[in-house]
DNA sequence: CTTGACAAACTATTATCATTAGTTTATAGT
DNA sequence: ACTATAAACTAATGATAATAGTTTGTCAAG
């Protein structure tokens, strides 16, 4: 009943994964190497290929990785919340796990090949979160679209700024991400307010973004 | 009166670094190599390292030319406009300079070592820009500095997320970027309005953001 | 208990790159 | 014409990714 298929059970593509995960955040995305993953996981370079395709190949599934985290942990503090609350929630969440995690997130941020179905879903479960937050706003099809761009773009631009250093002082930063936070929330009332459908039928809409 | 001081006239910082900008424009950022650049200048690599201090200098120097290329393009939009359509203009022309050259873009947005004089003036003389630009609202101090930060926060967002491919449908990105837009344009007049100093004195401050 | 298949590890090799050391050479100024 | 010097060069080193081919440990079937 025993699960595994074959023989010295080492290493496999997520513990692969999860080394990256730990060298890009303790020393940074540039510091990604199949040579100092190989010597993390006691293993010599050329025994990395037989769980990931190369340095891409772990490119690519760190950055499957680091959506999935990010989208549990935008899920855990969305739940229970709702209204501004909910998206305030999400966005200090998102900024919390992108401080937290500095390595993981970037390399999240990549782009993913045009087949990868394992970052396409990814995407799409994280996207599904925001959605569900935005959904009491109203807005529908091309707005909800704009909306949720809207959100994805503050949000990663600030947290991308900061880490960056592109933010001279080191004062009131969390106060600057108040006010970006107040600002977005600010233009959902007035979308609430212009799109009255107060009680609106749930459309049978496609999904994608 | 030659201005060179010495001989072989063929190369000097800026001629690297320009060549390093048409490098990246041409095949991304993560091709730029010394290697590269030595061929296109039809020189040996070693031979780089007389103007440039390996490949961390061309980084460096390429990011200082991304900062006022950007800067350059920013003051041209928004030279003889003012108030709102001087903030469209403004975001407008960021994210034009993105598009058109994205690779020094990616250039520009790394963090400069805390000695490097040559950007931080860069990065002054953009911000300043900016400033220049969002002061007919009327912000002051910390209010101020969150306004830019929050502008900065929104361009770069978008941008980033647009050029790493984050927005799955091609269409009507044009539109996100101006409801975006018209989410912050929203927040100044809020700004303004509660920020009352029709003819404010321009206070002596200190200058860093 | 033996044995064979197979995946996971290994060694060895190649190619690319950045970097440093030391040498040669072209030019500017005397 | 001579010399100082900066800019180019060759040569060598060390890090890295990647591929080819070999060894070996473990599971499962006989």
């Amino acid at each position: 009943m025993a699960r595994r298929s074959t023989p010295r059970p080492g290493l496999d593509e997520a513990a692969v994964v999860r080394a990256a995960s730990d060298l890009v955040d303790a020393e940074g995305i540039e510091a990604l190497a199949l040579a100092r993953l190989a010597e993390r996981l006691g293993v010599r370079t050329p025994s990395l290929y037989n769980h990931v395709a190369g340095l891409e190949g772990v490119r690519g599934g760190l950055a499957v990785y680091g959506i999935r985290e990010l989208g549990a942990h935008l899920t855990r503090a969305a739940i229970g919340r709702s209204g501004e609350d909910a998206v305030v929630a999400l966005a200090q969440a998102y900024r919390r796990f992108a401080k937290e995690r500095p390595g993981l997130y970037a390399a999240s941020l990549r782009a993913p090949e045009p087949g990868d179905e394992a970052a396409r879903q990814a995407s799409e479960d994280l996207l599904d979160v925001v959605r569900a937050v935005l959904a009491p706003y109203g807005l529908r099809g091309a707005a909800e679209t704009h909306q949720i761009r809207a959100f994805r773009s503050l949000a990663h631009g600030f947290v991308s700024l900061e880490l960056g250093g592109g933010f001279g002082l080191p004062v009131d930063i969390d106060e600057s991400f108040r006010y970006l936070l107040a600002l977005f929330i600010a233009a959902l009332r007035a979308d609430a307010a212009s799109a009255d459908h107060s009680t609106s039928i749930p459309t049978p809409e496609g999904t994608i973004r």
